[in-house]
DNA sequence: AGCCAGGCTACCG
DNA sequence: CGGTAGCATGGC
């Protein structure tokens, strides 16, 4: 087995579901993937996903529990905070000043959206909201079939020769999907994107953190 | 004690 | 367009 959807499906078999995204709501259960239900958890994934810029899980749900505690996981509350209060808040998950600003942003975009389903170009147009960032909202906030690219996906695939070393966000991101929606489409579709790119992170944080590279399911795929 | 985290914007050529 | 400096904390 050397394609793509073979090796996700055999980080599946290694890792099990992933069932992922809500940092603090822990009604989320694995395998459920009906979330979000509701404005509250929509909006914590735009708060996650911006939190989460080239920070660590651990540092975004320390920023969420700030955030929390005072009362500020909504929009609105979020515009009315203090800025100092705001950029203490989240100084757990670096660039405050700037996050504080893209914060506001979402925030805003959030509340014009009102409810309805934002297109791709719409987040992109966001201060703040760049590929990753809108792909991750379309796909764990709308359940849209985007697939995510992140710096270990990249990673991933470079050393086992799915893309060159120059090959970009769209290339991979148009490889992936181009394999993934011949053999699966609807929610089928939304929850391997979803899950793949959890098992990528997994995967990755196990032993693509440092060089070199490598464990026993690289060797699977040469 | 360093190294490095699930990026994005602005600005360079 | 493609490439990269700057942002800037804290866990391991």
């Amino acid at each position: 087995m050397s394609s793509i959807y073979g090796l996700y499906e055999r980080l599946l078999s290694e890792y099990g579901t992933q069932g992922w995204w809500p940092f603090l709501d822990t009604s989320y259960h694995k395998d459920d993937y009906s979330y979000p239900q509701n404005s509250k958890q929509l909006f914590e994934i735009y708060l996650g996903v911006v939190l989460t810029q080239n920070a660590t899980f651990k540092s975004v749900v320390q920023s969420l529990e700030n955030l929390k505690s005072l009362d500020a996981l909504s929009p609105i509350k979020v515009l009315n905070l203090d800025e100092h209060i705001l950029k203490e808040a989240i100084k757990p998950s670096k660039y405050y000043n700037q996050k504080a600003l893209y914060l506001q942003n979402v925030a805003h975009f959030f509340m014009a959206q009102n409810g309805k389903t934002p297109s791709r170009a719409d987040l992109l147009s966001i201060k703040g909201i760049g590929e990753e960032s809108s792909d991750s909202i379309l796909l764990y906030g709308y359940n849209e079939p985007q697939m995510i690219i992140d710096a270990y996906t990249k990673r991933i695939f470079t050393h086992f020769g799915f893309v060159g070393e120059g090959a970009k966000y769209r290339d991979l991101k148009g490889l992936i999907e181009a394999e993934f929606s011949k053999k699966l489409s609807g929610k089928d579709l939304v929850i391997a994107y979803q899950e793949f790119h959890a098992l990528l992170v997994e995967h990755a944080k196990r032993f693509y953190s440092r060089k070199p590279y490598g464990c026993s399911i690289h060797a699977e795929f040469v």
